[in-house]
DNA sequence: TTTTAATTTGTAATTATTACAAAATTGAAA
DNA sequence: TTTCAATTTTGTAATAATTACAAATTAAAA
């Protein structure tokens, strides 16, 4: 039972932990996939049949804005979402689709200050063609 | 009259140089904003009364596909678009939303593969306070 | 000129996200 | 326990960016 993580993350923000708010976050911080809002709602849909995507999305813009979880914008269309336990880059593969975490540190992360601006976010996307559909050419 | 600049872009990536896209592309590699459709669409109605917003997507499309433009999707709500003839960061500032070419280079860049994935482009988004809306603290 | 292909345009459809108010739940006070 | 206000969740409707599509226009070829 890893409920206490996501409980004591939610507990440590002022974040009251409703059993949705505890669901979804413990989906995005043990599956390290980078669901989309609707792949969130049909996950836990099976377990909360009375869930409503309006609460993903609430429960979503809190969590981001008290730095528990980050907005993806590498794809055109939708929003992903992410745990970002140890700051990392992410990688999308245009054949896939999927979206891999790299852990190679850029020494941009280390800037606070870049000609004169002040630096409070980095997003970092490399997009091209992963290991796995890369050797099948 | 820059018209020689962007005629020529089009033409050496065989894109036939109509009007409309001549405008299109000249509207963002003179002005080096970071213009949205909406942006792009209410400067250029003014000296096309008839463009229509469908043929700015297919243009903008099109000039992404052979690599005359780049999406930048730091916004969540809308792409914007820009012509990187030297490659650069962006900055956006959270307080007045302007978006700033950063040209010093990252690492990163000079990467090929990474982690085993065949990287074929760069994303890399700076947000925070810009110096001029800083100062004002 | 006539014919054909490419481009542009306007409208309708799609879809992610937001707005909003009613319903449900929680948690403390009485 | 009951009461009651505050918070959270839910469902529906509204918004807005993007895409689909077919007719109209323009350009190129024959
Ligand atoms: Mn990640
Ligand atoms: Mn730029
Ligand atoms: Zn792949
Ligand atoms: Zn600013």
């Amino acid at each position: 039972m890893k409920k206490e993580k996501v409980l004591n993350l939610l507990k440590r923000k002022n974040v009251k932990p409703s059993v949705q708010r505890m669901e979804i976050l413990n989906y995005i911080v043990e599956n390290k996939n980078h669901p989309s809002v609707d792949e969130i709602y049909s996950h836990l849909n099976k377990k909360i049949a009375t869930l409503s995507k309006t609460t993903i999305y609430n429960t979503l813009k809190i969590l981001c804005k008290k730095n528990i979880l980050t907005e993806i914008l590498i794809e055109e269309d939708e929003v992903r979402f992410d745990y970002m336990e140890k700051p990392h880059i992410h990688f999308k593969c245009k054949s896939c689709n999927k979206i891999y975490d790299v852990f190679k540190k850029c020494p941009l992360i280390n800037c606070k200050k870049i000609e004169g601006h002040k630096i409070e976010e980095y997003h970092i996307y490399l997009i091209g063609t992963c290991k796995n559909c890369y050797k099948d050419d």
